[in-house]
RNA sequence: GGAGAGGUGGCUGAGUGGUCGAUAGCGCCGCACUCGAAAUGCGGUAUACCUUUACGGGUAUCGGGGGUUCGAAUCCCUCCCUCUCCGCCA
């Protein structure tokens, strides 16, 4: 949630900032700048009642007979007036509740300003994409392999699931256990967090808003969801906490499955893993200072390239302009590794990484605080990155790594972790 | 899932309708004593929001929500969580 008081003081501010992610929002704003203000009237109104009340209720019982009467008289008035006026204040509430739900994050100064996606800015780069001849998509030779198994899982489960089999599951395990070790040198706490969330969590987290709730699966007898990243399960794990300033950075390595619905994306990537309803990713999270949460997102990102680099995948880094930021996020680099098989093999960059510094817009709705060493109280950041999203890596890995007689190298770095096989052929 | 017990400030723990935001102890901070420390004594020690230039003033909070009442930590309803026993289970 975006800070309620600034906004009241700044409202110009927030409108500027609001409007680069799109017109609508900055209407939004204002329109729920009319309620606050009408709240924030209400609730002066309605504390000034409770201390008259409270001043009357006090002298209650040293009072007897008709005097207590004539007292208890004038507090009944008093108590039904300030009914009327809470019931106000509640029906007000409930309706800033989900204004609010609906504005989302101020994008940083520096993020470049566009409509949608086709404002995002590519940054640099790296590796060869040209290594590859005549290159296969990565279905073709995970099935031939019989890595990836899509058909099964469509009648098992539907449209949009995989199995992963024999190599192909020690290459994810692999993935992860590399991830972990490099993770885990630079810092990071591995975490293995519960995929199944409480609402007002999810809510906090910033993923029910603007369509976010058509893509998270619910279980709605227990009011509960299903995790679509591993950040939604740990941004809530420091919820209500005061942090010291000795704690931070916190920085963890969280490994889950994710769920996604993927209810707006018919039609798109129907054909096997890039887009499925569950896979299981490591992901990057960190809570520190509002002062070193841009350095945090630029270690999260050269983390991200080192991950990419160190599988030897061609890849480039975007930077998401203020149309296509995800509604928690306040600044986003995206990687987009290089698949040569997609595209009627003509190669193609697909987003496998994102990195977003979300500010205090999460950990303001879960009411994080930091308590600096001057004993100053702010809110901290939090920002969160993809170490490795299983699927969509393993498709960069088979498609880059692919060898004319359709086997597939293991990248040198995952090959500690896959029990001697060094190259994956058909049985 | 069934039966029972419980959820109060950083911790322990009192408090069954009104000067209770809450006794007491521990912890923590300050001061005194001491060469210093321990022990001891004295004082202080919740959070959020509103208001005020400031001093200060106000409101809310005793697991969450709702209700009864002029007034709720205290009574009622409901949900959540923890513990014990039983059942089921990787």
């Amino acid at each position: 949630m975006l800070d309620l008081r600034d906004l009241r003081k700044n409202p110009e501010a927030y409108m500027q900032a609001l409007e680069k992610r799109g017109k609508h929002f900055s209407t939004l704003a204002q329109h729920f700048l009319v309620q606050l203000e009408k709240r924030h009237a209400l609730l002066q109104d309605i504390e000034k009642l409770r201390g008259e009340r409270n001043t009357l209720s006090k002298d209650i019982p040293k009072l007897e007979g008709g005097k207590r009467a004539v007292e208890l008289k004038k507090l009944t008035t008093l108590g039904k007036k300030l009914t009327t006026e809470e019931r106000k204040l509640k029906d007000l509430d409930a309706f800033e509740k989900d204004q609010e739900i609906v504005l989302p994050n101020v994008p940083l100064p520096d993020v470049p300003v566009g409509p949608d996606a086709s404002g995002n800015v590519v940054l640099r780069e790296r590796g060869n994409r040209n290594a590859v001849e005549q290159a296969k998509d990565y279905l073709t030779l995970g099935e031939s392999l019989d890595i990836i198994d899509v058909k099964r899982a469509a009648k098992v489960s539907g449209s949009r699931f995989g199995y992963l089999k024999g190599a192909g599951a020690l290459l994810e395990l692999a993935l992860v256990q590399f991830a972990m070790q490099e993770l885990t040198k630079a810092g990071f706490t591995p975490v293995i967090p519960p995929v199944i969330i409480n609402e007002p969590y999810m809510a906090a987290m910033g993923y029910l808003a603007q369509g976010g709730a058509d893509e998270v699966y619910s279980l709605d007898r227990d009011k509960q969801f299903l995790v679509g990243t591993a950040e939604q399960a740990i941004g809530p794990y420091h919820a209500g906490e005061t942090l010291s300033a000795a704690q931070l950075p916190l920085r963890y390595a969280g490994f889950s499955t994710c769920f996604r619905r993927e209810a707006g994306s018919y039609g798109k990537d129907t054909k096997g893993i890039l887009r499925v309803h569950q896979f299981d990713k490591v992901e990057m999270f960190v809570v520190c200072d509002p002062l070193q949460s841009e350095t945090e997102h630029q270690k999260l990102l050269a983390m991200e390239e080192k991950l990419v680099s160190d599988l030897g995948l061609p890849y480039r880094v975007l930077q998401l302009c203020t149309g296509d930021l995800g509604f928690p996020s306040a600044k986003t680099y995206d990687i987009e590794c290089w698949m040569p098989g997609q595209n009627e093999g003509r190669g193609e960059y697909r987003e496998t990484h994102s990195t977003s510094n979300t500010t205090d817009y999460q950990s303001r709705a879960l009411e994080m605080t930091l308590k600096r060493e001057d004993r100053t109280k702010v809110i901290p950041h939090m920002l969160n990155g993809t170490a490795f999203a299983i699927g969509r890596t393993l498709i960069a890995i088979l498609e880059n790594y692919q060898q004319p007689d359709g086997s597939v190298r293991v990248p040198d770095a995952l090959q500690p972790f896959m029990h001697g096989i060094t190259i994956i052929r058909k049985a």
